[in-house]
DNA sequence: CCTCAAGGCCAC
DNA sequence: GTGGCCTTGAGG
């Protein structure tokens, strides 16, 4: 019997996988640890001069082994939305579709292409949808353990009429979109079975099911004469064919560099950021998280110019061509939300009192330049369009693992926004770390209050591989327990008519904590902070005399809120410790950085 | 039995 | 090296 199931060790080429296997699902998961071995390894000498009968004279040679952390660094996600053709045709008017069955209709419906190249699907292959020449190559590719090597920018665009061009980067999306390295059998075992067998099993269900919703709404649409409901349906659902025939979006995420790992030579090419990071190296007693990262993060909002580490990347203009998703993100309510409050008060007398309550222009000016801060649309789209990404071509994904890529991300955004608002971008890089340590799970905790009072989340996020993502328990750092707690802080903010204003202003509160130990402008940060929160004084009384006591109530909340921070915290940690949880993660950093 | 994903083969 | 087609064999 040869054992896929207890994969634990396989090499490929000068990369060593250990237990990649992490089964979706409830499956306890491994460590996804993939080492990096420097030795050159079957590496085919320099330019064979026969080559690939293509163009491309100078073609790409080996060398390295394509960086395949388990957290894909520098990714370019291409996703390729296929216009999955309602086509008015037959719809079986039945409902009930055996899941056995071969109903052409149903294989239609399923067809799809693959989402290395484009190509026509021809089943399931390592772990996901793939052609058959793709399914070659990477079986070629990890059989043999080859070594590639992009002579561009490791970022060709791969398609079916290019893909012979970039081996390596090639074989990158091929990681990318979620190809296993475990599916290829070491002992070369033919037939037979493997461990993702009833993955691919679960997999045909969904995408069942998502056509039958689909069919069905797309037959009740019919019947009511309406237009189909395409550009309606929020960005992520997948459960209705939507968005134009061949419609790429390319989406870089990537994921953060960890100081640990800098030793990968092929890690991106860093441009420090103005800030010499003089204190980077020299950085003694905790391990904080990379000066790099923490530099690069944050040369300006909307900087990321492709090659940095620039972890969100879902927003600024820099990310290319999301238009759709950008067009269509519902987000626009809390914009609006916050730029009526800030409207009020500047010169535009627009009085929308969106749920913010009237306040006859006596807004401290503090407030309103702490306001502009606020990036709510970046937010909810920056949300959408990783769950998108993490989870289009996939089978199924763990879902915790894709909690901790969010929360990731919120927290990458959460250091960009610190890092680039008033006051806090003044102090030095050292106070700032310190402080940002000690507040990232308060202000987490506490956005995610913000946005479900002001935005209007759902409580679920259906996925594009029709798995559901609980959005909830991004606000609850993973702990189903804190529900209560967090729906009783909930409702206590409501009472108090819980503002914007209130919202940046705790969050200030809870940034520029003077009790942080060590702060070397700790009496800066005492005074900002007693600033803002006279400021929220002032606003609650001049703009709040209705609600009884609101400051004080606001201010009693931030306990209870750490609380529910807290806890979430020490599951994280918990999880990431038993190995339940992505390493390599600025999350786990943060985690690591406070318990040492 | 059949299915279908894995490996193998070989003309190009 | 590529990729279309073939063979294999556990699981249903």
């Amino acid at each position: 019997m040869h054992d896929e199931e207890a994969t634990t060790t396989t090499h490929v080429g000068n990369v060593v996988i250990i237990d990649a296997a992490e089964l979706p699902n409830n499956e306890s998961m491994h460590n996804n640890t993939i080492h990096h071995h420097h030795s050159v390894s079957t590496t085919p000498p320099h330019d064979s001069p026969s080559d690939m009968s293509e163009e491309s004279p100078a073609s790409h040679h080996d060398q390295s082994y394509p960086s395949a952390t388990a957290e894909p660094d520098n990714r370019h996600v291409e996703i390729h939305l296929i216009a999955s053709n309602p086509t008015g045709g037959a719809t079986p008017s039945g409902m009930e579709y055996p899941v056995s069955q071969d109903m052409p209709d149903t294989k239609e419906g399923i067809e799809e292409l693959c989402p290395v190249c484009g190509d026509k699907v021809s089943g399931y292959h390592y772990g996901l949808l793939t052609c058959e020449s793709c399914k070659g190559f990477f079986k070629r590719t990890v059989q043999n353990k080859k070594v590639y090597t992009c002579v561009a920018e490791r970022q060709c665009h791969i398609d079916k009429t290019q893909r012979k061009r970039c081996p390596y980067c090639r074989f990158q999306k091929c990681l990318e979109v979620g190809m296993k390295l475990e599916a290829v059998r070491a002992d070369r075992m033919r037939g037979g079975r493997n461990k993702f067998g009833p993955m691919y099993k679960r997999d045909r269900a969904r995408k069942l099911q998502l056509l039958r919703q689909r069919q069905l709404a797309a037959q009740q649409a019919r019947q009511q004469g309406l237009a189909i409901v395409s550009d309606v349906v929020p960005l992520y659902n997948s459960s209705s064919g939507y968005i134009g025939q061949g419609v790429t979006i390319k989406q870089e995420i990537q994921i953060p560099q960890v100081s640990s790992l800098t030793s990968s030579p092929d890690s991106s090419p860093s441009p420090l950021a103005p800030l010499g990071m003089v204190n980077g190296a020299g950085q003694s007693n905790i391990s904080l998280p990379d000066p790099k990262l923490w530099a690069t993060s944050s040369t300006s909002p909307n900087s990321s110019s492709n090659k940095t580490f620039a972890y969100d990347s879902s927003n600024p203009p820099a990310s290319n061509n999301s238009n759709m998703a950008s067009s269509q993100s519902g987000s626009s309510t809390s914009q609006n939300n916050m730029v009526s409050v800030v409207d009020n008060h500047g010169s535009s007398g627009q009085n929308t009192s969106s749920g913010s309550a009237s306040m006859g222009g006596k807004m401290p000016p503090l407030i309103r330049d702490l306001l502009t801060s606020l990036e709510d649309k970046e937010w909810q789209h920056s949300l959408f369009s990783l769950l998108q990404n993490q989870t289009y071509n996939q089978c199924e994904v763990d879902l915790f693992e894709l909690l901790c890529k969010v929360l990731d991300q919120n927290l990458f955004a959460q250091v960009d926004w610190a890092r680039n608002s008033i006051f806090f971008k003044d102090l030095k890089v050292d106070d700032q770390m310190k402080l940002l340590q000690h507040s990232w799970s308060d202000m987490l905790v506490l956005d995610h209050l913000h946005h479900r009072l002001h935005s209007h989340l759902p409580d679920d996020a259906p996925l594009p591989n029709g798995q559901k993502f609980d959005l909830l328990a991004l606000a609850l750092l993973g702990v189903p327990a804190s529900i209560d707690r967090f729906n009783e802080i909930s409702m206590r903010l409501q009472e108090i008519k819980f503002d914007v204003a209130d919202y940046i202003c705790l969050k200030f509160l809870l940034l520029l904590n003077p009790d942080v130990k060590s702060l070397m402008s700790r009496k800066h940060v005492q005074e900002t902070h007693d600033h803002v929160q006279q400021s929220l004084l002032t606003y609650c009384i001049n703009c709040y005399p209705q609600v009884q006591e609101k400051f004080t109530k606001l201010l009693t909340i931030l306990p209870d809120l750490r609380q529910v921070a807290a806890r979430g915290e020490d599951y994280l940690y918990y999880k990431h410790i038993n190995g339940g949880a992505p390493t390599q993660t600025l999350l786990m950093e943060m985690l690591h950085a406070k318990r040492k």
